[in-house]
RNA sequence: GUGGAUAUAGCUCAACUUGGUAGAGCACCUGAUUGUGGUUCAGGUUGUUGCGGGUUCAAAUCCCGUUAUCCACCCCA
């Protein structure tokens, strides 16, 4: 039986005060993502069941078994496992001439049913950018930078860049069929999901933790030994853009990428903290083809909750967030006080003041409330005040206080606020206890 | 999907091994201060022990189921 208090599984309410810091890093990917010349698109949450099947390769797991999968009125619909084949989908839509050098970028739910765990949720948020270019190491370099920019503009700076290449499409059939070969020999070292792998998805042979294929994989040529020259050096050439903007990488030819439809570069990022869920962001050079069209493009995804839960471990949550305006505080004893200070504040926000009031109790309780709410300023009216048309205003940092009249409240309050002597609004190094 | 751990007050946790009226700190409320918060002191409130069932005279405690959380695998960002 499940309790209705709580969400279901591997879903979870973001708030308070984690909130302030997704909201933080959203507006500084839109800042980031203006530079780079790229706009949002906001595709729906829901699809056609087959625009992620084309997209991703039926033989993936995302779609074989964590799609979130339904029947309405006849069509199979899916909660979108990833961004990619929404945008993609958008694309088909347009015009070859609109399409062609589209930039677009992404932020949003995601959904896979799989088993929750650190850094990983069954709702989880990417940020992510598709960039419809054809084949070339000048615009792949670029969309890293953008990644890297990204995350240095969150506050991650220091991430490793892992970079390796796929090859050509063309390749790929090649490719695979050699590296099965060269395991071949090896089979009675391999454990048990290798030997799966090597049916299903030889690749990712490579990337196994086990020590003993650790050790087969070692010995194998390299698997750039298995593609065109032309493959090899399109990866060269990225590298040398990367050096020449001062993106450090490393080369790791043992990196994977999961769908199917990567071709040539393809990379990962990996934060600096230990832990299985360290990748915290991916992306490659694509090609796709979608009904009598074929698009090519170079896009990344990066996971916000792992990008969270790092910048939560390192203490880095607490530097990204802004300090809140400062609060105006609305005390009113009695209630024809209570009723102007409603008008009063109306006043004030209409001037772009951030302000409250307690709908009610004892003049200890209702400080008390403007204090827990980080309040910078209060404004008193009791009997007094209304009697002789003025308000005392006190600062609750320094507990001064000052009467003003009536016909200058709205000025002077303005005039506090913006003189920067406001606290910030709530302690915000709680944000970075949260991990 | 597989394996392991966990669930007690708003929060962090004790009590569970060996069944016997559920406790601490923080938070919250009241007062000292009849119109002044944040410090101090005094007092006070808070629970279907995640949920459902079973064993028992008696269950937070033992057993089964279920939901959720955490960790690892698989996979992925």
């Amino acid at each position: 039986m499940s309790s209705l208090n709580q969400p279901v599984q591997g879903m979870s309410d973001i708030s308070m005060p984690e909130i302030w810091l997704w909201r933080r890093m959203e507006e500084l990917a839109r800042r980031v993502m203006a530079r780079y010349g790229f706009e949002e698109l906001r595709t729906p949450i829901v699809e056609f069941e087959a625009v992620f099947t084309r997209s991703l390769g039926s033989t993936t797991d995302v779609v074989q078994k964590e799609m979130y999968t339904f029947e309405r009125s006849g069509r199979r619909l899916s909660l979108r496992p990833e961004g990619t084949a929404g945008v993609m989908r958008h694309a088909s839509g347009l015009s070859p001439a609109e399409a062609d050098g589209a930039r677009w970028f992404y932020i949003g739910p995601m959904f896979r049913c799989e088993r929750p765990q650190a850094g990983r949720r069954r709702q989880f948020h990417q940020c992510g950018v598709e960039c419809l270019e054809e084949p070339s190491p000048l615009v792949d370099a670029e969309i890293l930078a953008l990644q890297v920019d990204l995350l240095q503009a969150w506050g991650l700076g220091d991430c490793a860049v892992h970079l390796n290449t796929r090859g050509e499409a063309a390749g790929h059939a090649a490719m695979a069929q050699g590296l099965r070969e060269a395991l071949e020999p090896h089979r009675e070292a391999l454990c048990v999901d290798c030997l799966r792998r090597m049916d299903e998805n030889v690749l990712r042979v490579l990337d196994c933790k086990t020590s003993s294929c650790q050790a087969v994989v070692a010995r194998l040529p390299p698997m750039t030994d298995f593609m065109s020259e032309a493959s090899r050096s399109y990866l060269a050439q990225v590298a040398s853009y990367l050096e020449a903007m001062g993106i450090s990488y490393k080369l790791d030819p043992l990196l994977v990428r999961g769908l199917d439809y990567y071709e040539h570069t393809v990379w990962e990022i990996a934060g600096t903290t230990e832990g299985a869920q360290s990748a915290l962001a991916g992306g490659g050079r694509y090609r796709m083809k979608l009904g009598n069209r074929e698009f090519f493009g170079v896009g990344f995804g990066i996971g916000l909750e792992r990008v969270v839960h790092v910048l939560q471990t390192l203490g880095r949550a607490e530097a990204l967030l802004e300090p809140a305006p400062p609060l105006v505080w609305l005390v009113g004893l009695g209630e024809a006080a209570q009723e102007q200070n409603l008008v009063w504040m109306r006043r004030l926000r209409a001037e772009g003041l951030s302000c409250r009031m307690a709908p009610g109790g004892s003049m200890k309780s209702q400080m008390r409330a403007a204090n827990k709410s980080g309040a910078a300023w209060t404004v008193i009216r009791g009997d007094d005040e209304l009697k002789q048309q003025v308000a005392a205003v006190k600062n609750m940092v320094t507990g001064e206080q000052m009467t003003v009249g009536e016909a200058d409240l709205v000025g002077t309050l303005k005039s506090l606020t913006s003189a920067g002597s406001a606290l910030p609004q709530e302690t915000p190094e709680a944000v970075g206890d949260l991990g």
